[in-house]
DNA sequence: TGTAAAAATTGAATAGGCTTCAGTCGGAAC
DNA sequence: GTTCCGACTGAAGCCTATTCAATTTTTACA
C-alpha cells in the first residue's frame, strides 16, 4: 500500500550494494566466475533478500521500529528467526536496507518526475510533490534514520549518505538551471536553498498528517516554489531589479531628449 | 509574548505537567491539604526527579535513546533501577520528559531572545538563531520524538503537542506582527511558513553537524530570514509591478516623442 | 547418476535490557 | 515512642536480539 510491488530494477540496485556492504551471502566467487548454474541460486538469494526487506519494510511501517520484532519479520517473510541473519547483521542493518529501498525508489520517481517537464518551475514542484508523497506514505521508514546513525562522522561516507548526495544532486542541477537562466536568484546559496525546499517538504509532512490535510500539499508546494523561483530571497535581487528600471528609465529620457 | 516569561519555573511547568499526568509520586492528598511540613518532602521529590530527568538527557545526548541503558540512567543519578519507575512510568515516558525539559528551555530563550528586538526581522533572527542553537546542541534529544508518537493520533492533544502548539505561537505572532506592518507579504500562508521555517532550521541543523560548519549558521539564518521578511511572496509581484510602471513610463515618453 | 563439498537454513540456547514487586528504610503524625 | 506511609531497593521475571551446532538443500564434478 504504501509502496507497492517493486518496479524492477530500482529496488535490486539499493538492495545489491547493500548486501555486499553489510553481510551478503552471495561469495566473491561467484562475481569472479559468473557461471549460469549460479545464477539460479542467485535469483533465488536475491528473491529471499527482497521477501525479507518488504517483510521488514511493512512490519515497520504498521509498528514502527521497536515495536516490531525479528521475529516478526521472520515470520511475515516465510523464514525462520536465524534466517535473518544470514542476510543482514542485524536488525539495524535490516532497518538501513528498508531505508536504501526507499531512497532508491525516492530517486527513480523524482528522475522520472522531473524529466518530462521543461520549466524550472515546473521540474521544482514535480520533485516536491513526489518527495511529499513518497514521504507521506512511508513517514515511520524515514523516521528510522537518525536512530541509526549512532555517530554523524560515521554517517559520512555511508551508504546512505551516497544516496542522500545522489537524490540531492537532482534538486542541485535544477537549481543550477534555474540560476543559468535568472529563473533563481544567483545570490541564493544552494546549500541554503537545499535546507529550506528538504526541511520545508519534511515538515509539512508531519503537518499534513497531524491535521489530515487534503488540498495543502499543493499549497505547500506552491508557496515553496514560489519562494525559490519568484526570484525572491532577494531583496537584493529587487534592488538589482530597481537599477534595471532606472536604466530602462534614463535611457527612455536620453533617447526623448537627443533629437 | 504568548505568555509570561517564566525563568525559574519553566522547568517545573514541563515536569508538572508530567509527573501528574505520567505517574506522578505526589498524591492528590498532597494537593488538597497543603502541610507545610509536607514541602520539604515534596521538594526533596521534585529534586530527585530533576537529577533523573538531567541523568537522562545527559545519557541520551551522550548515547542515543537505544544506547542509553534504564541500568546506566540509574547510576547517574545516583539512585536503584526500580526507582526510576517511581517517577516515570518506563523509559518511554522518561524520554518524553527529556523532551518536555528540552521544549520548556527552547520556548523561554526565544521569548527572551525576541523580547529586546523591535524589528520583525530581527526578531525573526533571533527566534531562528536560538532554535539553530540548540538544536544543534541537543540534536539527540529532538531525534527521539518521533519515534515516541506511536501513532500521530495519539500526539494530537498531548503534552508535546500542546508544548510545540505555544511555542510556534511565537512565531505566528511575529509573523502577525510582520503582515499587519507589511514587511510580510499577505498572501504567504502562515502554516506554509512555519513549515518552510522550523522545516530549515531542522534540516539545517543537521546539514552544519554532517559538514562541521562555522559561519554557516549565520549565512542559514540570514538567508532563511530574507526570503520570508524580504516581502518575498510578493516579489513577484513587486517586481510585476515595477515592470509595469516602466513600462507606462516608456509607453507615456514614446508618446510623447511621437508629436 | 552418485557423491562429496559448500552454502543455506533452522530453531533452541544465550545474553542483555526493561520492568516488576516483595521487602526495607526513614521520616512524619500523634 | 510508636505507628504509619510513602519512598526506595535490587534481585527475579520476561521478552527480544543474536548466536551456533546440527540439518537440509544446492552445487561441483566424475
Amino acid at each position: 500500500m504504501a509502496s507497492g510491488p517493486n518496479e524492477s530494477a530500482k529496488a535490486s540496485i539499493g538492495l545489491d550494494a547493500l548486501s555486499t556492504s553489510e553481510k551478503g551471502p552471495t561469495s566473491m566467487k561467484a562475481s569472479s566466475t559468473p557461471r549460469p548454474a549460479n545464477q539460479t541460486r542467485q535469483s533465488r538469494v536475491r528473491l529471499r533478500e527482497d521477501a525479507i526487506v518488504s517483510a521488514a519494510r511493512e512490519m515497520f511501517i504498521a509498528y514502527g521500529y521497536s515495536g516490531t520484532t525479528m521475529a516478526m519479520i521472520a515470520r511475515a517473510a516465510g523464514v525462520a528467526d536465524g534466517t535473518l541473519y544470514t542476510y543482514f547483521e542485524n536488525k539495524d542493518a535490516l532497518a538501513r536496507a528498508v531505508i536504501s529501498d526507499f531512497y532508491a525508489r525516492l530517486s527513480d520517481r523524482a528522475r522520472a518526475g522531473v524529466a518530462g517537464r521543461r520549466r524550472v518551475r515546473r521540474k521544482l514542484e514535480g520533485l516536491a510533490r513526489n518527495h511529499l508523497d513518497l514521504l507521506i506514505a512511508d513517514r515511520r521508514v524515514v523516521e528510522m534514520l537518525p536512530l541509526l546513525t549512532s555517530s554523524l562522522s560515521e554517517y559520512t561516507g555511508s551508504d546512505h549518505h551516497r544516496m542522500n548526495r545522489e537524490y540531492v544532486a537532482i534538486f542541485d542541477s535544477i537549481i543550477n538551471e534555474g540560476q543559468a537562466s535568472g529563473e533563481i536568484a544567483a545570490s541564493l546559496d544552494v546549500r541554503v536553498l537545499r535546507d529550506i525546499f528538504f526541511g520545508a517538504l519534511d515538515f509539512g509532512a508531519t503537518s499534513l498528517l497531524i491535521n489530515s490535510g487534503k488540498g495543502n500539499a499543493t499549497r505547500l508546494v506552491e508557496q515553496l516554489v514560489n519562494m525559490i523561483v519568484g526570484a525572491e530571497g532577494a531583496s537584493l535581487s529587487v534592488v538589482d531589479r530597481l537599477d534595471a528600471v532606472a536604466n530602462r528609465l534614463e535611457a527612455a529620457l536620453d533617447k526623448g531628449q537627443t533629437p
